[in-house]
RNA sequence: GGCCCGGUCGCCUAGCGGUCUAGGGCGCUUCCCUUUCAAGGAAGAGGUCAUGGGUUCGAAUCCCAUCCGGGCUACCA
């Protein structure tokens, strides 16, 4: 049999870190078996569509670089893989639920269920339809279906339990009881996620069902109505949630959790990828970088954990930087480009770029980094004067440093450190005190690139003007 | 409230009855390297495996209970 697995958003914002990691192992598991990989939009709450959902779903997707065979834009045998477009294959599938006896028309008001939802849990009972419309004669029910709004909710039986073998889980058991009679076709015609899952994954002839784990409690549903159809289940696999950091589920409060954010905030699709992979599942060996394709031939569902994983920024930022030094400068060009503003000269861009792969935690980073090579700098005063030293004689170490780089051949790291060297001996500095004015005289921070190459890359004439201004700063703003 | 799931260093995790005086990575500390910051190298702190009972010659690993956390409980997905 061939694989075919789908991931299954709902177009109700932009994409979610947690989608992802779901996406992700669905993606490992087609991709390793060669199987079918099948996009499919669950729009059915007409009232939480977000428009343009389904672009940023698809430019989240292949930033990520996840590709798939069947789907809204890519078409395929099953189309639509919109639900919103396969209303009648519910219908007519609720229909034969109704016809069939198992399930029923409910015409019960909104009014009707909330007020009973209060009423019982008043009582302190459990909260579930009463079946207040299950016992209208058929025939009766099907004439006022026909012009009165109604729901269909499934029959739930009365007794025994139901269960599965998750995948993840293990044997899940429910009572049957603890299941009212599910809404399976809502009132506007729209099913409700549960056929619509049912149906599509039947239909479309997906073998492996995996999902959240928020889906759990409902899978019970499931089962229900595959046995109202007399269809067979296929595996069932849940994965566990990415948590925020007070272990709830990772969700807007906690900060970024859309894919979207990481791109802008300048992080590699490969770190965001390697890292997400690892939450929930690991490999039993102890390396933890991976490509996609490697985690294609190594990811496994035995291996996926059951505890919840928490979202760690310091280790995606750790990861983040391991894939940064992983590229070559010109890959590395070509990511940071899209980041960088139009008039940064490419080709000055790249010679500097080997100096802050190393430095550098994402790509934002990156450019911040090289940020003074292409703009004016800003610092504080105070910041060129190296600890233990004074305003005054930071002056002068500046007026020494520039002096000796204004007489050099060439303008290059291998002059500039001798005379730098030079200039610190004189002045019976340390070499890293010398060099800190200088540094932030020209790149406006304390930490940054290699000081020689920093020099080089900006050239003599605005290295100059920048001691230049800094020393005017320390003398009190005015110039000599 | 009900149903379900989970619980190994701050975080991600290895572990599947003895090889565990519980291993790795992130983060943290210290040192080396060094023009800064990183990167790299070395060392270190940090876990009575939620707790309490069993089972067993032997338990992080099996069973039960308790506690704590979470998810679900809609004509949301």
């Amino acid at each position: 049999m061939t694989v075919r697995v789908r991931f299954a958003p709902s177009p109700t914002g932009s994409l979610h870190i947690g989608s992802v990691r779901t996406t992700l192992y669905n993606y490992f598991f087609a991709r390793r078996h060669g199987g079918t990989l099948v996009l499919r939009i669950e729009d059915t709450d007409q009232d939480r569509l977000v428009p343009g959902a389904i672009d940023s779903i698809y430019d989240g997707l292949h930033w990520l670089g996840l590709r798939w065979d069947e789907g809204p834009r890519e078409g395929g045998p099953h189309a639509p893989y919109v639900q919103s477009e396969r209303l009648p294959r519910y219908q007519q599938a609720a229909r034969e639920l109704v016809e069939g006896g198992a399930a029923y028309f409910c015409f019960c008001s909104k009014e009707r269920l909330a007020a009973l939802r209060a009423q019982q849990a008043a009582a302190k009972q459990i909260t579930r339809y009463d079946r207040h419309c299950r016992t209208i004669p058929p025939a009766e029910a099907a004439d006022r279906a026909l012009r009165e709004p109604h729901v269909v909710r499934l029959k739930v039986p009365d007794g025994g339990t139901i269960g599965v073998d998750d995948l993840v889980y293990g044997r899940v058991e429910w009572p049957i009881e603890t299941i009212e009679d599910q809404v399976l076709l809502k009132s506007d015609g729209f099913p409700t996620y549960h056929l619509a899952v049912v149906v599509d994954d039947h239909v479309m002839g997906i073998t492996h069902v995996f999902r959240g784990e928020d889906w759990l409690p409902s899978t019970p549903k499931h089962l229900l109505i595959y046995r109202a159809f007399g269809w067979e289940v296929p595996p069932l696999a849940h994965f566990p949630n990415v948590l925020g950091p007070d272990g709830r589920k990772l969700a807007k409060r906690h900060g970024a959790t859309k894919v979207e954010q990481f791109r802008t905030d300048g992080y590699l699709p490969e770190a965001m990828v390697n890292y997400l992979s690892l939450i929930g599942w690991a490999p039993g060996t102890e390396e933890e970088v991976f490509s996609a394709e490697e985690l294609v031939a190594k990811w496994r569902i035995e291996q996926v954990q059951k505890a919840g994983g928490k979202w760690d920024r310091d280790r995606l930022d750790w990861f983040d930087g391991v894939w940064i030094r992983r590229l070559s400068i010109d890959e590395l060009l070509r990511r940071l480009d899209p980041l960088v503003p139009a008039e940064w000269d490419r080709a000055l861009l790249r010679r500097a770029l080997p100096f802050a792969q190393e430095r550098a935690k994402t790509l934002v980073e990156l450019r911040d980094q090289l940020a003074f090579l292409f703009g004016d700098v800003a610092y504080a005063t105070d910041l060129l004067v190296p600890k233990g030293h004074d305003g005054a004689a930071t002056a002068d170490a500046l007026g020494r440093s520039a002096r000796a780089l204004r007489g050099l051949a060439r303008f290059a790291h291998d002059e500039i450190e001798p005379a730098l060297r030079r200039t610190s001996d004189e002045l019976g500095w340390k070499m890293r005190d010398s060099s800190h004015p200088v540094r932030v005289a020209v790149t406006g921070r304390h930490a940054g690139p290699p000081l020689f190459d920093a020099l080089e890359l900006l050239g003599r004439e605005r290295t100059l003007e920048r001691i230049d201004r800094a020393r005017a700063l320390l003398n009190g703003g005015g110039t000599r």
